[in-house]
DNA sequence: TGTACATCAGTGAACGCGCGTTCACTGATGTAC
DNA sequence: TGTACATCAGTGAACGCGCGTTCACTGATGTAC
């Protein structure tokens, strides 16, 4: 019995190391260089070894995919939690800072789940609930701002979220959704706008346009943060 | 003369031919499937031969990208082109609208130029120009506004331009830069905005959020205009 | 206008590469009695 | 505790693929006198 625990640790210690093997890979050459051969040879193995952890390379990828998004999800949800509860727009600013920290710091793990969609490859539902972390954890703060009668869902009412599914309106605290409310909205719209900024950035869009990326972001943010109406 | 004048207009032709299929190929199948071979096969010609019109794959891809960039441009700069002058607010929104459909129609080509870079390829100087013509466009309207007086360039003094190059704020007709100004950066942030929210929605980032896409589009840039002062 | 030469387009074979995946196999590690 | 069997990890060879790029070549098209 525990040598059945024994190989079945040495197995999940296995299958981490070439995830993580992979994860190197993918960080210096980019998602389209990753090929199993290769971490296989890196890891001193059959390439054929690779197979009894992960049954294809998109398999491989997946893991990969997953990481990433609990990656960056989790350092943005760490840095929001070191702020005051009460004080809203610390815990936005801190978020958003955390999530393009991380990005800078991984780029191509960044580039692999919010760039261009790998090729031919197809996202399992694995990958959907650590996909959502960054936009639930923002949803959590509008939320917590509507609760806490910081932020009015009517202040704007030009009806924008009607535009949205009842899903996020709901998981944004807006469950008796007004039909007029456009918070929903321009909190989706922040949150599109905070990657977006981060692709610029990443991709070369604001090569000599941006000075100084991390202040123009923030700046920007922080304006973000005005149009939810989270008190400064 | 008019021979040699021949030979030059079949070589163009080609050419232009060898850039049509190539993009064909992107467009239904990604960048990373485009393959000099692949082109030429369908061209009828021996693969060898396409080296007389494109001395590598990365020259192919540069054509692409430069006709990408100018394609997404011709099309925001012509729906602009076509709201009156005087109307600011329209000529943005027409703009943006007309970058988000030339997108969702090309998705493909759009992800070659606004998603992650192509791993190994390194655009050369050429691209520059078509690659900045959307944003371009965006500080003319902008110039266009503080032109008119319609826009106060120090209606927000946060000083956020400073977080910018001196070439981009001259661009925005921020030429004698006022030290306090953020309209440059509001600018550049509704930029990378606009596209943030392109990249979301053609990279799937809004399943099962957005509902529908264009009316929440045409909402969130309605509201960069407001923010940018441009008038309703 | 005619001829001799130069330029160019296109061919087809080849080089060398690395990839994902399968398969029959050998040993080692675990399980049941 | 010891033995017979089953499970699992890892090997190495092989299949079949498509790619970018080079090279020596054949003809056709253009140019100069």
């Amino acid at each position: 019995m525990s040598a059945a625990g024994t190989r079945a640790r040495v197995r999940a210690e296995l299958t981490r190391e070439i995830a993580e093997v992979a994860r190197k890979h993918l960080a210096s050459d980019g998602a389209a260089a990753l090929s199993l051969r290769a971490v296989a040879r890196e890891m001193g193995m059959a390439s054929s070894a690779v197979y009894r952890y992960f049954p294809s390379r998109d398999d491989l990828l997946t893991a990969l995919i997953v990481d990433a998004y609990d990656a960056i999800g989790a350092a943005a949800e760490d840095a929001e939690a070191a702020e005051p509860r009460d004080h809203l727009r610390a815990r936005w600013q801190a978020a958003c800072r955390a999530a393009r920290a991380w990005a800078v710091a991984h780029p191509h793990e960044y580039a692999l789940v919010y760039g261009s969609p790998v090729p031919g490859y197809v996202a399992p539902e694995t990958t959907i609930g650590p996909a959502g972390r960054v936009g639930l954890l923002f949803s959590r703060i509008i939320a917590d701002a509507i609760a806490a009668g910081a932020v009015d869902p009517e202040s704007e009412p030009t009806g924008a979220d009607a535009a949205l599914t009842s899903d996020i309106t709901a998981t944004m605290g807006l469950g008796e959704r007004s039909a007029s409310s456009s918070l929903a909205a321009r909190g989706i719209f922040a949150w599109s706008a905070v990657f977006g900024m981060i692709n610029f950035e990443l991709f070369g869009h604001t090569n000599n346009i941006v000075a100084d990326d991390e202040r123009f972001f923030l700046d920007a943010t922080d304006r973000l943060a005005g149009m939810l109406g989270l008190p400064a």
